[in-house]
DNA sequence: TTATTTTTGATACAAAGTAGCAAAACGAAA
DNA sequence: TTTCGTTTTGCTACTTTGTATCAAAAATAA
């Protein structure tokens, strides 16, 4: 099977449990908000609000950053995107959701490319600071910038 | 000693050091950017960049923008300040930078409020999720939202 | 001094995100 | 099916945050 293929089916993977997940909690995967949903999973990595905006315009109908904003709230909600804030940009949230794990998004400084890790070391080690600081809950998410080793 | 005092002495450290800091490195510590940096201290907590242009500008003089922007840059580069990328804010940066230790930002979600903790624990935790995703360095810096305990 | 680099000022602009309200679509009753 | 309240979308305009550009001023070096 081709990388391409395998690819593909990755994505139909993401937006099949995309509407189960929405279906399960009663959340309405709407026209543009699985439009919005299907072309972050498409790209692969991180993208800018408008240039959202810009793909899913036609030359007929422009479609007002706002409704991008919107679909991009409620996939957020609903835990299917993160704002990547150091990039002004969102991305697939990708892997299980497991309650315990810092879910680390890692950021190459130089591309904005992401890779999204998993780890309860960190989460637990995250709690502990957490403590000291005098807080009481954290997120589950964060991000994080480095350097992806160039693989060429 | 009344707290008003303590504080006001850190204050004195903080720009001391701020100062000691870019002799040390050839850094220059020019009026602006230590209005700057001065104002962020005496705040206490994150300020947003126009606020600041509000804040040191006179009904005489009103400063650019990009003049803050500007000293921010210049704090940022020297170690001095940190942008809270969540809250569009900078905010001084606390303590000895600790070479091995990761400098973690909690922030309130509810008052934006912040507290610095630096864990080497956590460094090394975040180290090695970065080594699992392919990353040769990270940020010694990173943002986490959260619940303060609400001590009244 | 004179030359070179760095910093600041001023204007305009770009990019990111939101407020407000009306129209449309949807979902649950009746 | 019709009614009615709720949610979502479209549209316009607006706010907030951050930059590009280029000239003047200040600092540093020669
Ligand atoms: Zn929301
Ligand atoms: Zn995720
Ligand atoms: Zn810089
Ligand atoms: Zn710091």
């Amino acid at each position: 099977m081709s990388t391409r293929a395998v690819r593909k089916e990755e994505e139909e993977n993401l937006l099949r449990r995309a509407d189960d997940l929405c279906r399960q909690n009663n959340l309405r995967l709407t026209p543009i908000r699985e439009r919005v949903y299907r072309e972050l999973v498409q790209s692969g990595g991180p993208v800018g609000a408008y240039d959202l905006v810009d793909r899913l315009s036609s030359d007929k109908k422009r479609l007002a950053p706002v409704t991008i904003y919107r679909a991009l709230d409620f996939l957020r909600d609903a835990g299917l995107v993160h704002r990547l804030a150091t990039q002004n940009s969102y991305v697939v949230s990708h892997g299980q959701p497991d309650v315990n794990a810092m879910k680390i998004m890692f950021v190459d400084s130089k591309t904005g490319e992401t890779i999204e890790v998993h780890s309860t070391e960190v989460a637990e080690a995250v709690r502990k600071a957490a403590e000291q600081a005098g807080f009481k809950s954290v997120s589950p998410f964060m991000e994080v910038e480095g350097e992806l080793n160039r693989q060429s």
